[in-house]
Formats: structure tokens, sequence, C-alpha cells
DNA sequence: TGTACATCAGTGAACGCGCGTTCACTGATGTAC
DNA sequence: TGTACATCAGTGAACGCGCGTTCACTGATGTAC
């Protein structure tokens, strides 16, 4: 059969997207393409007309997810007035934490992903926008180390409270963190 | 052939140490039984004369690497006057990055266990335990909320540290965390 | 307008591979007599 | 002391399974004449 001229396109698009959600929810290594392929009522054959191999797609899928991240990020920043705040509460809110296969990336894959071979730098790429992004947005001399420190927190409170078992211990961790990250950005 | 009396305990206790090792190291969805035998000069069949299956083994040598660590941490806070800045300084230490199959199991592996089906209680036992061992060596009236913001870092600036291909943004990340926590124990 | 052909996204069987798990077996040593 | 037997940690072939990847094929539609 052959299809509308942005049919193709439109598939690519799909693969994409549905792969940077399971990638994120259930981790790179437990996503088969098979199943993936057949999520989106497709054969598994097809996948090698849209990418040159698994990790060819883990790639183009990750920086699909931290395209969107940036984008929706971004939106925040110029619509709020002090938009540190509002990203903080986003970044550690009980939304985020439920739903990992829409969120950031950092969490979710990047231990898996530095364990796979050689990472990738697009990792760096993140980290690096994401620590200007809140050093931007701080105000004190010490901007650039703070910002260091609260995206280590962020990170590292939105995995813990995801891999917990207790509801309250979960909430804790990340409503805790949240508060104190907020509260920093009001000292300065 | 028939060994001595503590012969199988012995087996038992090595193939736990190595599956420590290699689940923090490569992750538990990559590492194979069949390896992790053979690097034992041991073949795979035998395995299940020590555990029932792999999962049981997951249990075991997390449990296994936590009892490790909080033995080891536990000698730090003992021996030093001021112990909280040293385990800060050893968490977050280029030794601790550059070895996770000796190190903690929360930045390595919580995510993956996260993502596996059901989460055992040894990741919240963990994540207490960490967090009431900062909160008793750290003074003033909000070590509780304090102990979780430091905890949280700690994990997210391993992660970070070890998932970066860039060494400098790794010893950025790993440095400036550092020093800002341990400027912290000292504010109080 | 009607027919022959080219295109190519997607099909689905097949590939080798490593996985977790099972199981009949081995064979050195301890115990029973 | 010598012989028959029991033990059981470890062996290694085999199981079904899903993985990533390959490839000859399909068939609806566009293009050429």
């Amino acid at each position: 059969m052959r299809y509308s001229e942005d049919h193709k396109a439109k598939t690519h698009q799909r693969i994409i997207e549905e792969a940077a959600l399971r990638f994120r929810r259930d981790g790179v290594g437990a996503t088969g393409l098979q199943p993936l392929m057949k999520a989106l009522g497709l054969t598994h054959g097809g996948f090698y007309a849209h990418f040159k191999s698994k990790d060819d797609l883990v790639e183009t899928a990750l920086q699909h997810a931290v395209q969107t991240l940036e984008s929706s990020t971004a939106e925040v920043l110029h619509s709020a007035e002090s938009p540190l705040p509002l990203f903080i509460q986003r970044y550690l809110s009980d939304l985020h934490r439920d739903n990992p296969g829409a969120g950031c990336p950092l969490p979710t894959m990047s231990a898996e992903l530095g364990q796979r071979g050689e990472p990738s730098a697009t990792t760096d790429a993140m980290v690096r926008n994401r620590l200007a992004l809140i050093e931007q947005n701080l105000e004190g001399e010490n901007a650039e180390d703070e910002s260091v420190l609260m995206l280590s927190a962020m990170i590292g409170a939105l995995l813990l409270s995801r891999s917990v078992k207790d509801p309250e211990l979960s909430d804790r961790l990340l409503h805790t963190t949240r508060r104190l990250l907020i509260e920093k950005t009001q000292d300065q």
C-alpha cells in the first residue's frame, strides 16, 4: 500500500513518542521493540524502515524528550514573574512523580544509560541546560554553585520518591525537598 | 563430590557478593546468572541449589549491600568527632563515584527496582536509615527536614556525576554539592 | 480515459542469541556395618 | 580394616521465551504513456 505524503513522517513521530514514554516509564532494557510497534498497531519488521537500530531510537527518543521538556520549561520561565519557584513546584509535583513516562529523563534513564556502554553527550547537554536555567533565575553571588545543589536535590528527591514503597515517605521526600528549595530561592 | 562443612555457605556468600557488585555496576536486568556463575568458576545449574530465583538473589544481594554499607558508615560515625562532614566527604568522593559496584545501591539500583514490578521494602528501610543517620548528626531545629534535602542532593549528585560524559562537569557536580553540603553542616 | 508499471511503508516468517529455569546425573567423601 | 551405600554441591544439556535484526514479499496508490 502507498500512503499519503506525510504518512511515514507521522509514523516516525509516533514511534519516537511511544518510545520516549516507555523508555522513561519502564527502562530502556525492559522496553522491547516488538511490543512497542504492536502498541502502535504496526508489526516489528517495519521498525527498520524508520531507525537504524534500537540504540538509534534510544538516542532519538531521548533527544525528543529533552526538547519537549525544555520547551515546556521555557513556557514556565517566560510566563511567571519569579519563575524558579514555579519550576521547582512543577518538577517536584505529585504529577511529575506519578508520570515518569512524561517527565524528565534524568532520574529515570541516566543510571541505565550510564551503565549501557558509551553514554551519549545528550545527558551532558541536558544537565548543562538545567544548571544554566536555574542559575539564571537565582540571585546572589554563588548562584553558580547553588544551581548544582538544587539540581542534584531535585533529581535525587524525584528518584527516591518514585523508588520508595510507602506513600507517606514518598510524599515527605518530595514535599520537604520542594519546600526547602523554594524557600532557598526566596532567601536570596 | 562432597565438600567441607562450610563449603556451601561460602559459595552462597560468594554468589551474593558477586551479584551485589554486578547489580550495582551493570544493573539488575543486564546481569545474567550464567556469566555471574561462570565468573565464580561454577556452572549456572548450581545456582538453584542456593536461591529460589533471580528475584530472590536480587533481594538478598540488595540486603547484603545495604548491610555492608551501613556497617562501614557506622564505623565512620563512631570514630569521628563530627561525623557528618566525613560521611558526606566519603559519599561524594571520587572513589565512590568511580566504583558504583562497591557503593550505595540507591543511585544505581533504585530506578530499575522501581520499574521492575513490585518494589521491595528494602529501599524504604535504606532511605529511612540514611535519613535518621543524617538527622541525628545535624544540629538545629529543622534537622528533620534538612536531612531530606541532604540525602536527595547526595543521591542526585552521585547519580548525575556518574551519568555525565565530561569529566569536568562530573567533578563540578560532585565537588560543588560536597562542598555546599559540608558547609551546611557547619552553619548550624 | 485506460492500462502497465514503479514505488515503498509496512508485513510476518525466520535468524541466532542469551535469558531464567529444570532436571537427570556425577562423583568425592562421610557413615554403617 | 574393608566394603556397600547415602549424601548432595555442582554439572551441563535442554526447555521455552523474547530479544534485536534481516529479508523476501505485499498491495494500494501514483506516474507514464
